[in-house]
DNA sequence: TTAAGTGCAAACCTTTTGCTGCCCC
DNA sequence: GGGGCAGCAAAAGGTTTGCACTTAA
């Protein structure tokens, strides 16, 4: 998974933000900090926000909701829902599909070309011109099973 | 695929709610008709509540709700949310995945054997036991692609 | 008869929006 | 200095819940 983003987002925000004419607000900057650098991909709002939080306590969910946005509108970000119901933010990186833990709820990247290969030909059979997809693959973890543990969040 | 929830529906609902003491009610009945038997598979909400009001318009958003959680335990029901956010409803019938038109909206279901092998292959490769899986294809359909229109809901 | 179910409205939860004062450019 | 922005609170949209009345068994 290459780490374009982590590297160059700041880049990136900067230019979109001029471009449109916007502004760089330190709240922007430290929320996009703290979304690309400190927690862990997957995030949800509340695990976001309570990292923000502890840096700048008046920031409010509005803000940061409105800055993921902008950020999605850069395409440095990208939500997702999962079968259970929350959503889920992410920087975008190469594409990836998910694997998750029902124990645990651990979740894990992965790519597999011959299952997209095999996604193409399906969506071609029924005169599909393929887009984007998305794949979850829910199952128990490995800690799980032998422990009834895991340490992985 | 099997149209066997179709077939056996009201001998499924009838036993579970006959197992756990709950009465089988004119609303719970005709909700599960218009669901089962009336509209498209991956109702939304609305959709379904409509149908049922016009059958009988005294119904309310919360029965609806709680009949399609009572189907829901039976397994004869299930929810999806799909990646723009929206929830839909299904008759359990044998496992598929969808593809989705993004133009028109249609949604196409299918079975990949290959694709489900491969999906295996990933979870063990990870050390997961697989239990579920999501899998949705997005793009565009032939009728939008040549027409611009297409007829298919 | 009586406990479960319905309908209604209110509560809830997550996300968005309007507004006023603030601050980046 | 002026317009975009933050913070707050209120609104919105979808789903669930509490309550008093109704109804299936």
């Amino acid at each position: 998974m290459s780490d374009k983003v982590e590297q160059n987002w700041k880049e990136i925000l900067h230019a979109h933000i001029t471009k449109k004419g916007l502004r760089l607000t330190q709240q922007r900057l430290l929320i996009s900090e703290v979304f690309f650098e400190e927690v862990q991909h997957h995030t949800n709002i509340d695990e976001l926000y309570q990292h923000i939080r502890e840096k700048n306590p008046g920031i409010g969910y509005a803000t940061v909701y409105r800055t993921l946005k902008l950020l999605t509108e850069c395409g440095l970000a990208t939500s997702m829902q999962f079968s259970d119901g929350t959503r889920r933010f992410e920087p975008v990186t190469d594409h990836h599909d998910h694997l998750i833990c029902t124990e645990c709820g651990k979740i894990m990247e992965f790519e597999n070309e011959a299952i997209e290969n095999l996604q193409d030909e399906v969506a071609l059979s029924f005169g599909f011109s393929l887009t984007s997809h998305t794949m979850e693959l829910y199952g128990v973890c490995d800690g799980m099973k032998n422990q009834g543990v895991c340490s992985v969040q």
